[in-house]
DNA sequence: ACCTGAACACCGTTCAAGT
DNA sequence: ACCTGAACACCGTTCAAGT
């Protein structure tokens, strides 16, 4: 009754931490293997395939956002909104690999959950309930997520063919102040802010 | 002088089929060439290699989304933006494809460029301009891609390892009625027009 | 129970050689 | 200019066999 070489465990350490030094892509099993220094079919005894390692390596990633509650500080209901999806947006950036363990495998509600509690709670606080409460937290955790993974779309792309400039040579009808200025580069942070704020106050604002 | 039995464009024709019938998965040299009735390495001679043809799949796809200005039924500025960024979503999404190719490669920034245009004469119509409205501009763009994106990523997963429902088993401190909300599926399209119209109530109503 | 080694059916890509 | 065939260095996965 030899203790065994390998366990499930150090199989999801080791993977994942190909995956945050050299990205998904980088993740054989036969590479793995390797690095765990063991036979390649091994790794399948206690993880079963790679998608079975992916989808563990998910939970194991967006398992853990950890609590998402707003800074006491703030106080008005729309600042608090704003605030956990502020805090989530910084969560998921600050886990690189997240957002492509994600799309890998689409289990984009695994990571949603603590993030829709959160929200719930303030939402509630808010003196919301029912359906308009649960349109309002859908709302706002759809626009920062999907803000998230398009943000990181764009960044991982590389230079577009045609350079944002050059897009605005022609302006056709647009006013050319606008088109110089959408030609620039912009502040993804400072973008999220406005948009997030415009989102909520929007929602609480709403009639219905 | 025979002429070629291949060309550039007979490639991404079938290439673009295969992609359509069976995902960018199933999209091999191997097979493209079968398909093609011709040695996998002729395709190298035209499109270079899997990457570049990639590429070009996804120019040719989101080169033409069409025309997006909204029917001039719509009549007051909020509705014609909000008008925009539906259109836009729709064209998104009858082409199922599309997005898989974005995010391989992160050309999102292609897939922006028509309905950047159509968004910036809409806020300039709107009595917009400068930074602001350049802001109004990116903030519904990114709304919107990420709203599909996400859109997407959900719906392709297979059911969430804890069921929507079984997350909410336990509401502790959330407001039951709202669980109970929460737990059950939503309408993606209904919830796309209410927060599209907050955002840009919200966006149309800051001081700033 | 846990691990190895060989084997199968795939990949993308390069390159010399043919026409 | 355009295409083939062989070859290289990879993949994920199955399965009999070992301990």
């Amino acid at each position: 009754m030899e203790t065994p070489r390998l366990s499930r465990d150090a199989v999801l350490d080791t993977a994942l931490r190909i995956v945050e030094e050299r990205g998904l892509a980088a993740l054989t099993m036969r590479g793995l293997a390797a690095d765990l220094g063991v036979a390649a079919t091994a790794i399948y005894w206690h993880v079963g395939n790679r998608d079975a390692l992916v989808a563990a390596l998910t939970d194991r990633v967006l398992g853990d956002l950890g609590d998402l509650t707003p800074p006491g500080s703030a106080d008005g209901p729309q600042e608090r909104i704003v605030g956990v999806g502020r805090v989530l947006r910084r969560r998921i950036l600050a886990r690189p690999h997240a957002i492509a363990l994600l799309h890998e495998q689409g289990r984009t509600a695994v990571m949603m959950r603590p993030a829709q509690r959160a929200l719930a709670a303030e939402v509630a606080a808010a003196g919301l309930g029912g359906e308009r409460a649960a349109t309002v937290v859908r709302a706002v955790l759809h626009h920062v997520v999907g803000f998230v993974l398009l943000e990181r779309a764009v960044q991982r792309g590389p230079e577009p063919h045609p350079g944002p400039d050059e897009v605005w040579r022609d302006p056709d009808g647009v006013d050319p102040a606008l088109a110089h200025e959408l030609g620039r580069p912009h502040d993804p942070d400072a973008l999220f802010e406005v948009s997030l704020s415009a989102l909520v106050s929007g929602l609480l604002a709403a009639d219905t």
